[in-house]
DNA sequence: TTGTAGGCGTTATCAC
DNA sequence: GTGATAACGCCTACAA
């Protein structure tokens, strides 16, 4: 029976009668004579050692850990990511720290500054917003970082980018190619980074594909499935001949609660309306009709992020230049366009 | 501008001119001439200086590391527990290390031993399976452990079920209620431990209502949506008056399954068919019609678990009985068993 | 009030 | 090959 009291290599060595330099040698694979190797293992053995990381921390100055600072996990966007970032991580023999922020900045600013507590190796973080704050933490931040979402040019960090420009783009082109012109557009904040990149995209999309875009189909609400049904109660309250005959929603909620809405109204998806969401989550594969989404692929986001930053940290002569990678977005053809009418199998099993 | 390399308080010693015993009792808040703390404060600020946490645990022995072990992020029961831990141990002022073991029981064992690093000082572990090797590690455990699952009376560790005994009644009593009587049941691997617990489950609620448990009528598959949809293919594919009046659905993804292809055959829900799922995840909200689900309370279940842990840490004479905490159940009705026919917003706005 | 010194558990550099 | 011994950065008796 292991004794409760923790054993260091103090206590091996003790028990085993050699020093603790022969001590560590052998734990640490380092040539030692046989006998002092099979005397210390044995001594490990039966004492039930365990090397304490924070210790060793203490003298390596790398912790094992990488820190990953976001929102809100509930956000399926952001649990894409992690769900791609801890494998990556945990195969390179790396800890992961989760952090969320809620919606604060401040505590955001608080997790780039809590680096200086050298209590992580590195840190991945998505900004709901970038003040000139974090460029400042971020220029003084003293272990690597890694941002996903856009940065301004010449920032010093790495980041991974979204392209929601061209994801917007696939989604007008789809609808119009179904012969859809009317299309509605209903997005979340525009004071927050998806909600300010979404309406601009949104914008530049029609422009590109020629049609012509009506103000009063832009609504601008909160990323929420009551969003989408007061939207869609409102482009739907007019002369008829005035209402969409496709909506494109900023996130998968905001489509769900406009799918409520028409079918309260008796509305045919597609035929009438042609639906579309964003980010392609759950919840798309899970709706009925089940919703043509755009991704912008949070997960492969996630992926590179986790990459550059092992990258960072197995490269300890620095100085290179911070790297901007941009993941390319998708279009998940569903139902809700008329697409294929067999339900994909969920993601999470139990 | 702050200079690059660490400043410790060391550095701050020899800039303030004192020694790095005041340093220490200036932000240790200990009481220290005037002049002393304003030259200490200076020579920090202006160094940038910040404490370094990996020292300080050493000195301590605490780490103000929490970890959190299951299976897969993605399980949005797991997900829900993180949800509901991640707050209450930042509150408490401790940081959360997010350990995704896979269905790889090693790993989780592996978990449980690394405990021993004293990397964190405390485990909230949800386990996929509870194994006598499991046992032996809780009983050697260096750092507190709470474990949510149930666990064998007798169990050295914290402990916080659900009762999906009592869950499950609730939904067979509802639809006893709505005059079904011919109640199928979709199940999960019988391995796992809410595969076994909700077989029992089902056969003693069927008994306990007084119903007739028909065989054909159960059917063993994976938490998948795939299985949703394959039991119940085979469950409508004999005699008409032998089909079942009423799914219950071991968790969301296989009710989403079976809606499916209820929707396939053009059979009403729940006129024809009932259904019920499992975990009431935000799928059972998203599907059409929405779905009615038996929740097993995993949010409260991590609340419940991360209150216990912080309640061991606080108190260090330990040696207190272990605690048994059991969450209740309950049942969330939604259209697809003629409920309300409102949708609920969903739970994570962007 | 302040400084010196020892120790938390490891690793690594010396001599022997 | 092995054993003292000095860090790593911090806290804290103890002595001054």
């Amino acid at each position: 029976m292991p004794s409760h009291s923790n054993p260091t290599i103090t206590t091996i060595a003790e028990s085993a009668g050699v020093s603790i330099a022969s001590v560590s040698r052998v734990l640490n694979g380092l040539p030692v004579r046989d006998a002092t190797e099979r005397k210390v293992l044995a001594a490990a053995q039966s004492l039930g050692y365990v090397p304490n990381s924070v210790a060793r921390s203490l003298k390596s100055s790398r912790t094992n850990q990488v820190a990953f600072a976001i929102e809100d996990i509930g956000n399926p966007v952001y649990l894409a990511m992690l769900r791609e970032i801890q494998p990556v991580l945990k195969q390179a023999g790396y800890r992961l720290v989760l952090h969320s922020t809620g919606a604060d900045l401040d505590e955001e600013l608080e997790v780039l500054r809590g680096l200086g507590q050298r209590y992580a190796d590195g840190l991945i973080i998505s900004p709901i917003r970038v003040t000139p704050e974090h460029l400042a933490e971020l220029e003084r931040a003293t272990a690597p970082v890694v941002v996903i979402g856009s940065l301004p040019d010449g920032s010093p960090v790495d980041n991974v980018r979204a392209d929601s420009r061209t994801g917007v783009e696939m989604a007008l082109r789809h609808l119009r190619d179904l012969g859809r012109r009317r299309i509605g557009f209903v997005n979340g904040p525009l004071d927050t980074v998806p909600g300010r990149s979404r309406d601009a995209a949104f914008r530049a999309g029609m422009r590109r594909w020629g049609m012509v875009l009506d103000e009063d189909l832009v609504h601008v609400g909160a990323f929420r499935r009551r969003t989408g049904a007061e939207a869609t109660r409102a482009l739907l309250a007019g002369d008829a001949a005035a209402h969409p005959d496709a909506l494109l929603c900023a996130n998968d909620l905001i489509a769900l609660g406009a799918l409520d809405v028409l079918r309260e109204r008796g509305l045919r998806v597609p035929e009438e309306v042609a639906v579309v969401g964003m980010d392609d989550t759950d919840l798309a594969a899970a709706s009925w009709p089940a919703l043509t989404s755009v991704s912008l692929g949070s997960a492969e986001r996630g992926r590179r992020a986790a990459q550059l930053l092992l990258d960072r940290l197995a490269d300890p002569g620095s100085g290179r230049e911070p790297r901007v990678v941009t993941v390319e977005p998708s279009l998940h053809v569903r139902a809700s366009t008329g697409g294929d009418r067999v339900a994909d199998d969920g993601a999470a099993p139990r």
